[in-house]
DNA sequence: ATTCTTACA
DNA sequence: TGTAAGCA
């Protein structure tokens, strides 16, 4: 895939298209929760003029993703963790050369939060990922 | 009819 | 998280 299919690819991923109602169906997930997960910076859907909120797939993706994380029993500080890795330096040069996958992304992000681990706290309390990625 | 914000259980 | 109120 050259590298402007894939730049189009993206903009239509990034197309705010999705009302609520929409994306609730799709996700299987509450408005409280989407709005909730808004809030934490998870996703930044756009808003109309009626302050209604549009989001893209993107979004829906991400929606996604956080559900797996959530039924695998992550908390929202566990999530949180495994996002700002997405902009890691070293996880963005993967994604930048290959498209990593979401799934793929996981593995690094496995890897990524063994090296980090060793930096933190070896406890086994909320908010620790260790027990559900070994 | 649908979604939004705020607030309380 | 769910739910209800009061708006837009």
């Amino acid at each position: 895939m050259g590298r402007e299919n894939r730049r189009s690819s993206e903009l239509r991923r990034s197309m705010p298209l999705l009302p609520m109602s929409t994306v609730m169906q799709l996700t299987e997930l509450s408005a409280r929760q989407i709005r909730y997960y808004e809030e934490h910076d998870l996703i930044q859907p756009h808003r109309t003029e009626g302050n209604r909120r549009m989001f893209s797939l993107n979004d829906v993706d991400t929606l996604l993703d956080i559900k797996d994380m959530l039924e695998q029993g992550v908390n929202m500080a566990g999530i949180k963790k495994v996002f700002d890795m997405k902009k890691n330096p070293a996880v963005l040069a993967a994604q930048a050369k290959q498209e990593l996958s979401d799934s793929e992304l996981r593995k690094v992000l496995r890897e990524e939060m063994k090296m980090a681990q060793g930096q933190q706290k070896p406890s086994l309390r909320q908010g620790d990922l260790s027990r559900f990625y070994q």
